[in-house]
DNA sequence: TGTACATCAGTGAACGCGCGTTCACTGATGTAC
DNA sequence: TGTACATCAGTGAACGCGCGTTCACTGATGTAC
């Protein structure tokens, strides 16, 4: 870890380092943020489409122009701001489930379910913008990199995570009297995705191999739900009826973590 | 009836009708239609933002300034087309409980619950731009007027109104093991929700005054599910792994109708 | 350590585009007597 | 039925705005000898 410091290392060396060293490394490296983090002011302000380059620019006291030395284009700067959406809202579920797997009063998975949820709901609330970025109407013209796909998926992992390390401790209750069984193709489906998870190894190594289908199912929809719920609060469809919406939230989330099969 | 019909109606009354009657009125309606109609189409092919009034007349081979006879404003315009919306998305939940109920087979609560949901996919697979218009991000600088409310409301109300037809013929099974009891804050919001609903009467009148809360809580639970499902199905969240999403939607509907408690 | 050259950040002007909305106007349609 | 006037639809020019992106350029920073 010390030699990454710099200083104690071989001078000859031209192999790229994580920290910058130069001067115009290090300015570099700070105005890519910088540039980003206004973008991400401007998202805030006025959504997807407000966002302009020569906006953000002018806020930087740059010319437009100059932009372009640290974003390709406009939507590599939108590229940018949708990964670190998707890592910060994931970073908010894993770290709710991971704070509530040490409390050892709430310790079990219900009550990491239940966190997950009220830290997602939270996290959207106080950045709705960036909340409409990743899980709204997508961008006209717009089309997500490959590289998006990886920090999407962290939300419905730690759902499943949370749902598979509840199985394995024995609180994932066997399909009870509301309990479909799945259609065939959905099994495939499900069996086929939880096949790729198990040999990425991106679900925690203290589980099962494999997701069994049906909980993977189960998890995936309350994924939906609980996002339908969230977009529904932000984006206005409860104005008149359920708002503010948190006793239904609660409710609802808890209702999933039956659902889920977590107790 | 007839005397609608004009020719046969005192000429003398100066009473606004429901069919134009002169040429003038004739045109307009129909170019105020096709306004519209050619705003859907934009917008069917680029989204909310991409309708440009200027492209809307240059379509028509009109001028730009001409559109504000028909429209005051580019939000009227877009206000007709959102109302449109919850209306055709509205029509197809209400028709498809209809035919529904008329079939002596499938004619049971549950049936209908089904026939709602899929009837909703289709629709918002086949218009996903007015379907994102209406459920997707809000608009940045629009502001949905009042008389968005009513066709909005339709398709919640929808499945209010099959929950309570299910009540009412015993369809509505009790609270079962999964099921979780109201926090007081969401009782009180229910009830005062239902009341609203018994006194406008919109759910039908073949239906107890008033909706039990409960029931009111879990048909709207289950509306923000189908449409988180719908969203991140037509929004892209499932690529990569439950697309085509034809049977976890179908899964999930089933789930869901369950969960209301129809059987 | 000092010089020559290469790299890179930022400038400013320009290209080409599109937008919503206003306004004075012409010419057609409708209405009252 | 015919004429005078009022209403309304549509025109065309203009206002004022903002955008993403390119490109030749200057001047500062970094590198190799």
């Amino acid at each position: 870890m010390t030699e990454l410091d710099g200083a104690s290392s071989d001078a000859a060396e031209a192999v790229p380092r994580a920290a910058p060293r130069t001067a115009r490394e290090r300015a570099r490296a700070e105005l890519t943020r910088e540039i980003k983090e206004e973008a991400r002011r401007q998202l805030a302000a006025t959504g997807a489409d407000g966002l302009s380059l020569r906006a953000v620019a002018r806020e930087l006291g740059m010319v437009s122009s100059a932009l372009y030395r640290y974003y390709p284009s406009r939507d590599d700067l939108l590229t940018a701001l949708i990964i670190d959406a998707y890592d910060a809202i994931g970073d908010a579920a894993e770290r709710a489930v991971g704070d509530a797997a040490e409390h050892g009063f709430g310790g079990m998975p219900r009550a990491q379910w239940l966190a997950a949820c009220h830290a997602i709901r939270d996290w959207a609330r106080a950045r709705p913008h960036e909340y409409a970025l990743i899980y709204g109407s997508p961008i006209p013209g717009y089309r997500a990199p490959a590289a998006t796909i990886g920090p999407a998926a962290r939300v419905p992992l730690a759902f499943v995570g949370v749902a598979a390390r509840g199985s394995k401790a024995g609180d994932l209750a066997a399909g009870g009297p509301g309990r479909l069984p799945l259609p065939p193709a959905l099994v495939a489906q499900a069996a086929a995705l939880s096949a790729a998870l198990s040999a990425t190894g991106v679900v925690a190594g203290d589980v099962d191999p494999q997701v069994p289908p049906d909980m993977l199912v189960r998890a995936v929809i309350a994924w939906t739900q609980l996002f339908g719920m969230i977009s529904f609060e932000l984006f206005g469809q409860f104005v008149g009826s359920f708002e503010p919406a948190d006793a239904l939230f609660a409710h609802a989330a808890a209702q999933l973590a039956s659902f889920v099969g977590l107790r």
